[in-house]
DNA sequence: AACCAGACTTGATTCGTATCAAGGAAAGGT
DNA sequence: ACCTTTCCTTGATACGAATCAAGTCTGGTT
């Protein structure tokens, strides 16, 4: 889940083209000098040490941000209840979209681990938005996008038992790994069980048994956040399964 | 459910500024003369009759499309599964947010009344929010609240009881009449009880069970679809209470 | 190197909700 | 008004996953 580091440009400029989330980063498709004019309006904050928080629910919106290197969580704290963990954010992906038109933050945001992220002030991206229909189309992609994942979130937690829910987790990790570059099968786990169980709606108790028995089944090999995928045509059958009357058919 | 039925302008034109939604519709904020460009790209589509599709799974996407009168839901059918309602589209909703840059529709839409609607072809809109800046803003902010009601429900789906999604299920149906001018206490469910639990991740049964043990409470009274909120205190109280260590403290 | 705190695993038990089953009520069509 | 179909309610039972409860492992700290 390392990215190689992104080169903190001296002059404090982040060269975008050069940049290797460029394939799949929100200025995508950008001509080169509207890729300048982009690079121009992002901010580099600090990295962030695992567990530090890069907005906090309640924090005036004033910002997207995309994950340069490292991961990050979502997690949204409600009234009486424990936390719930909403959203993983792996390299290139966009942390924010939730607080366009909001005056404050929905949730809090922090790294798992050590992360390096582009800020970008949602004012300077507006304006220049105004100007490259480009830019607008891919904020909009980038925000139905985030609809039709959540979507899918949605019909995974109602309807489907918790052995579908980690085949799905593990194979859209996969998935976004493989899309970044790195290998679908082996990967690192950011996230603790705990997380895990909070994203997918289940007891961390119930995550690390379905860890067992699909490492059982030779499913997968689990070392504590070291994963390897062994037979990802058989998560994908189980992932599709249909079960029962009211989940599937 | 039923707002007053829109008039069919004879010449086809759709006057935004007399439209008893107009306060809460998309072209919210646009001034006299961009309000009438916003008019004239809207088409009127012939009402749909209960059961009817506004659109289908797989359809390429072309526009968006605000609920007039009536309500529709939308259902996303997965390899092998049941189908699954995804939203209920209330009037002043906005249908189709979830399938913008993809070359076609996420789910069906499906009417669950007689239901007319304002289309809104994307392209024509996407020209029209170059020029108008309010109007882009709108879609964002659209787009961005779908956002954060998705991750409601998310919270809702993982972590909480029958009991506590019906009771926010009710709330939020309570919200959004009282927003548009009709009773929050006492409405009509447009969708079925098997609709309702596949919305909430619950078995139809138990969505009937619940709403009679609810009225045994005197927390609502139940007549059919007919529903009357006598004590929302009591439901909110519900709603918003922790259980157990997984969902709450 | 030893210690500590948090993370993870595993087992026993309980509980909520799905499923199966059947009867009753309402709604739509002719 | 009748018939048919769909929707809804209610009961009995089964099962998946949460909870409670130890214990083990791991990484970070001093």
């Amino acid at each position: 889940m390392s990215l190689e580091l992104p080169r903190c440009q001296s002059d404090n400029t982040t060269r975008c083209e050069r940049c290797a989330l460029h394939a799949r980063c929100l200025p995508l498709g950008l001509e080169l000098d509207a890729l300048e004019s982009f690079a121009a309006i992002i901010r580099n904050p600090r990295p962030l040490k695992r567990g530090e928080a890069l907005v906090r629910q309640g924090d005036t919106f004033e910002s997207l941000f995309v994950v340069r290197s490292g991961s990050l969580k979502q997690a949204v704290t409600q009234e009486g209840q424990r936390d719930q963990v909403t959203h993983f954010y792996l390299p290139g992906e966009i942390v924010g979209l939730d607080g366009i038109g909001e005056a404050h933050c929905y949730g809090s945001v922090m790294a798992m681990e050590s992360t390096f992220v582009c800020e970008l002030p949602f004012r300077r991206l507006e304006d220049l938005a105004e100007q490259l229909s480009e830019l607008r189309g891919q904020i909009y992609r980038c925000m139905s996008r985030e609809l039709r994942n959540d979507q899918r979130m949605m019909c995974l937690l109602s309807g489907r038992t918790a052995d579908q829910r980690l085949a799905s987790f593990m194979l859209g990790l996969s998935e976004r790994f493989r899309a970044r570059g790195f290998s679908p099968y082996r990967f690192h786990l950011s996230m603790s069980r705990s997380d895990i169980g909070s994203y997918l709606g289940l007891a961390l108790e119930t995550v690390s048994r379905v860890l067992t028995r699909f490492q059982q089944q030779s499913l997968v090999t689990v070392a504590g956040r070291e994963l390897t995928i062994n037979d990802i045509e058989a998560l994908v059958a189980l992932a599709e399964e249909g079960i029962g009357r009211h989940s599937g058919g």
